[in-house]
This record gives C-alpha cells, sequence and structure tokens, in this order.
DNA sequence: CGTCAAATTGGTAGCGCTGCCAAAAAACCT
DNA sequence: AGGTTTTTTGGCAGCGCTACCAATTTGACG
C-alpha cells in the first residue's frame, strides 16, 4: 500500500556537505533571519549538487501555520468551480501556497467527511461554496481555528469570511429585466435545487419577483441531474408540451439554456419573439452564439482571487459582494 | 502572514483522558494492530469529546509513504483537466487519499517550477500532463522516488505510469473519417499548438493521413490564445475568408468546433453538406447540439480513475490505453 | 493450577524541520 | 588597543505522530 521511501537527502546533509549548521541552511533556504553572501553561495551549492528538496511536511509541522489551502466543493462538472479554482490558484501559487481540494457532490454529509479530512492537514484556511453547511461542519470548522471562507454567495449570515454575490439579487434582477421586456407567460427549466442551494435561492426570488410584478411563473420543469446542455434541451422540450404558449423561459444555468436554445434551433421556434430564452453564469460560450445569450454573468475567477487574496493577506472576517452583470444578450 | 494556532488538542491528550497510552489511541483510530472492543470505545469516546482532529501533517511525517497525490495540470479552464481530476478526486477520496494541484498554463518552465514545491509535500505520486517535460523536470522527478503518471498522450515513452490515449491515432482516425467521407478540401482551425502539444500532434497525424490520402490540407487558421468557442466562430471565419471552398474543417477541440458550427449557424452555411464540421473531445454539449456534433470521444474520467487506482495500487510501472471513440454524428 | 502462546498495551526514539537562545565573528567606536 | 554593537552562526528542543520493541494481560490447554 505505501511506498519505498526515496534515497532523500536531508537539510542536515546539505549542512554537513556545505559546512554550515542546519540552522543556517534552514535560513538560506528560507531567505529568513541573516547570513553571509558566502555562507548563501556555499549553502546553495550543496543544495544544486545533492538535489536537496526540502521537505515542507516537516517544515510545516515545526512551524506555526501552514500554507496549504483547502477547497471543498460540490462539483468540477459545473464549470463554476473549476473557474474559481482558477483564480484562486493563481493567486495562491505566486504567494507559495498549496492548494487542496475534494468534491463533495453538493452532499452535505460528504461535505462535513471531506471538510473533516481536509482539516486534518491543518491548512490556513478552508473554501466552501455558499452558506448550508451541516451542524457538525459549522461546529468544527469554527473549532479548527483556520480561517474559513464561503463562496460564490452572499445571502445569509457569513461564519468568517464570504466571497460571492447575492444568488437572490440575481434572480430578481432576472425576473425584473423578462418583465421590463415585456414577457408575460414564463416558465423556468433548472437542475436538482435541494442540493444546489444557491440555484434554489436564485429561484425563489425569481418567482417572488413574478408575481410582484403580476406575471407568476406559469410552469417549471425540474430535472433530477446535474446541471447540462442536455438536461436543457430535455427540460425545455418536456415544459413546452405542457406550457405551449409560453413566451419566455429561465434557466438555471447557461448550459441548461443553451440546451434551450438548440431545442428552439431543432424545433423551429424563433428566438426571441416566439420565445425568449434566459440563462445565468455568463458563460463565453453565450457571447459566440449566434444570438447573443441573454444572461446574467457572475465573477467567478474573480471569487477565486480575491478569496485567496483575502486569505494570504490573513484579513478580518468580512462579506465582499463582487456583484454580477446583467448581459441583455438577443435572446431575451 | 501566517495565523494564531488553534487551541489544538493532540493525541496525546486523547491518550491521558481515555487513560491508554499514546500508541494505543494511533492504533485505535488508523484501526492498525490490536486493540479491545472496550479500550475502542474508551478512546472514541475521548476523541468525540475532546473533539480532536488527527494531525495528518504529523503523522505523514512520523511514517513512511504520504496519501497526498499532486497533480500539475496545465489548465483548469481546458474541461479536459477538470474531468480529469473528477475521475481520480472520486477515486482517491475513496482511499482516503488527498489531491494537492497546481496550474501550469501550459508553460514547462512553470511546470517544472510547481512540480518542485510539489515534491516539496513528497506526495505519493505526480500525475502530469503528456511527455513533453524539461530536463530538469525529468531528472528531478526521477530522483524524488515517487510515482509518475502521465496522463491523456501516449505517444512517447512513459516515465513511470502512462494513462490514456494516442494523440496521433486521433488524428489519423479524424482524418480517415473525413476522406472516407469524401471530403477533399479539408481546412484545420486551432489554437496555440506550441503550448498545448497534444493538439499539435493531433494535428501532425492529421495532415499527415490526408497527404498520404491524396488530399493535403487546404488551409489552417491557427489563433494565438485557448481554445474556446469564440476563437473557434472567429477561426473559421478567418479562414473562410481566405479558402471560400473548403468542404470540412478539423477542429483542435469540440469548444472550437462549436464555435466554427456557430458562425455556420449565423452566415447560413449549410452542414455539412456545404461544410462538413469535425471536432474532438466528445463533449456532452455537442451530443445536444440540433446536429451531433461528428467527434471523437476522449475518456478523460476515465483516465483520472484509472491513473488514481494504480497510484493507490502501488501498480507496476506501466502505460494503458484508453482508446478514444469516433462519433460520426452529423456534423461531417 | 501451571505453562505457553496469543492478544493487548505502553514507552520511546525518531521523522525533518523551525524557533529560540547563546556563542562566535565581524564591524564600529573611542 | 579595548570595549561595544551588530551580524552571523550553531546547538538543540520540540512540532504531533508512528514504528518498533518490550512488558503485561488474557486465553487455551493439559
Amino acid at each position: 500500500m505505501e511506498l519505498k521511501q526515496p534515497a532523500t537527502v536531508t537539510l542536515a546533509e546539505v549542512a554537513e556537505a556545505a559546512g554550515v549548521g542546519e540552522s543556517t541552511v534552514s535560513r538560506v533556504l528560507r531567505n529568513h533571519g541573516s547570513f553571509s553572501g558566502k555562507t548563501r553561495e556555499r549553502v546553495m551549492a550543496a543544495v544544486e549538487r545533492l538535489g536537496y528538496v526540502p521537505n515542507r511536511i516537516a517544515g510545516t509541522l515545526a512551524s506555526t501555520g501552514s500554507r496549504l489551502v483547502a477547497f471543498v466543493i460540490p462539483s468540477l462538472s459545473n464549470i463554476v468551480f473549476p473557474d474559481v479554482l482558477r483564480g484562486a490558484s493563481a493567486v495562491l501559487e505566486e504567494n507559495r501556497y498549496q492548494a487542496v481540494f475534494s468534491v463533495t457532490d453538493y452532499d452535505p454529509g460528504k461535505e462535513e467527511a471531506l471538510a473533516a479530512a481536509m482539516l486534518a492537514w491543518r491548512p490556513a484556511a478552508v473554501m466552501l461554496a455558499g452558506y448550508e453547511h451541516t451542524d457538525g461542519s459549522v461546529k468544527m470548522l469554527r473549532a479548527s481555528g483556520c480561517r474559513i471562507v464561503e463562496l460564490l454567495d452572499l445571502d445569509g449570515d457569513a461564519l468568517d469570511i464570504a466571497v460571492g454575490f447575492s444568488n437572490r439579487a440575481a434572480g430578481r434582477e432576472s425576473a425584473a429585466f423578462l418583465l421590463k421586456r415585456g414577457y408575460r407567460r414564463i416558465g423556468y427549466v433548472g437542475h436538482d435545487l435541494n442540493r444546489d442551494t444557491r440555484a434554489g435561492k436564485r429561484f425563489s426570488s425569481f418567482c417572488e419577483t413574478l408575481e410582484t410584478g403580476g406575471a407568476p411563473l406559469v410552469a417549471r420543469e425540474i430535472l433530477a441531474g446535474a446541471s447540462s446542455v442536455e438536461n436543457g434541451r430535455l427540460g425545455l422540450e418536456r415544459l413546452l408540451a405542457r406550457a405551449r404558449d409560453l413566451d419566455a423561459v429561465y434557466f438555471s444555468n447557461d448550459d441548461m439554456a443553451l440546451g434551450g436554445y438548440f431545442h428552439c434551433l431543432a424545433e423551429g421556434i424563433a428566438i426571441p419573439s416566439k420565445l425568449a430564452i434566459f440563462g445565468y453564469n455568463g458563460l463565453d460560450i453565450g457571447r459566440a452564439m449566434p444570438q447573443p445569450l441573454s444572461t446574467i454573468r457572475t465573477p467567478r475567477v474573480a471569487t477565486g482571487q480575491i478569496a485567496a487574496q483575502l486569505v494570504v493577506a490573513n484579513a478580518p472576517p468580512q462579506a465582499v459582494d463582487l456583484g454580477f452583470e446583467l448581459i441583455e444578450g438577443a435572446t431575451a
């Protein structure tokens, strides 16, 4: 099960080879504390000669804080999370932090288990999606003493740091936009909302706003699986089978919206004159469509970046609202 | 910069609270060695009561092998890599391994630097994309003694374990398919090939096969940026501006192909009668298009899974060919 | 019961590094 | 030169855990 240990070079060996003390080598390598230029050269030469690679496991154990940042994310299929990781990892790498991750499949129980496993690495911070965590997770995270960053949601109380935007506001603005455009018979196609609570928040605010606007949601189609182009296409097909006279459809995601768009193309349904389509996320793909997708662009990469910056800077607890941008597009 | 150390509970404290020795606690927690059921209960109760979270940093340092697996990947924007991570992380989590990653942006120099940083964590394995590594990387990896897994390529000599398929074969089959369908004036739209060497391999085999078939590539358009829908659309537009009478276009990726498809939709170019489109990767999106995309489906998730399984099982050096599947689709 | 093997348990030496402290060397003053 | 600073160094005690070994308890059996 375990591996053969490589003939590993230790700091002590470097020290001996360079003819200096261990702490001197340590200081030179971390460029911390003082040492002469000559010593530095000798040490570096020995490092080079022996092919020494410092052992950060040992280093972390000996020193106080770790430079690991743990991501506990719901999914890697939903492009949102790779985007967040991308933004974060760039910042973390610059600052010599190391990203660790695991995937919960939108299962809060699994989140708790994985968060526990992560804490065993004593990370500097744990990054999670949104505010919905089990009591066990919250207790454990609180007790851990490491920074907690909740991403991509701002509708709730942050445990420590939160970076993102309001999903409720996104749902609201989407609805307001469709109403303003004059659509009155509006439907919804979405993926599993129990698991993706952020999509659930968007949807409920969307519905409320429609009601306030006097044009309550006419029909909805919620598919069991994850957000995908195929589900979007299938969902719209089913929705229209039940409610033929819709004039606009709100999708839980751009993926889904693109699927809906494909369905319309295939069926010859004119967009937006016969049916309007509105998405969420602002993927690049939406810009390249023959008719640019009407959607809300979310700051996914920036969310990762800012979150990482706050962790690196050990910033005080705060909630950072990065907002979002409504893209009028040509499909609604 | 560093954090306050949480009031952390140690194994010694658990041992005292449970009234047993440290090694007993350790054995119980790892379920390794022998201990009585009664002891087990006492220990678990103490763990529960104190909220003890084992410190894997210390555990890893004290024991021989680590349970970290390091991924050094070119990008998170290209869906290929999140897919590989997804496959791998599922297997790793099951086996209580932890995934660590960093992103090279297709830069071999950065790969070397990041691989070095990774080795400092003494991972059980390092997973890399493909075979093109700097001499420095190779030397360092070899010397590290940890397992090396090269992913998504099989055209070359593996350092240790390789899991994937032949990109050359993929390029070859794509060309053969187009020739078989009777296309003779074929063009190519791709993204930066110097960086994405696997795309480069596909392209060069594609061209060779076309030549052998008596219908050499007519024109190509290579865009500087990454693979994206927008670049695909733009690329096809440019390509057609220079070579109006193409009858088929091979794209470096499905993203790019989808962009090309959108261009044709927007311009009213009939597919495939006027122009055929062929992609690469077999993304789900291709299946949902009004005309399913003709492409090659690659085993991305499986690549991650198999790679992780081999590492967990500490399998002997080997190259695993997972193959790929040509999807005829309706666009070529 | 005594004997011997098997099952449990505790003590303790590190794993490789960093942080602290005191010693040594170098630099700077009168 | 002698006395002070200041800079550079080395020694060494842990960080929290696991691995090894020896000690103890238990169980089985004649």
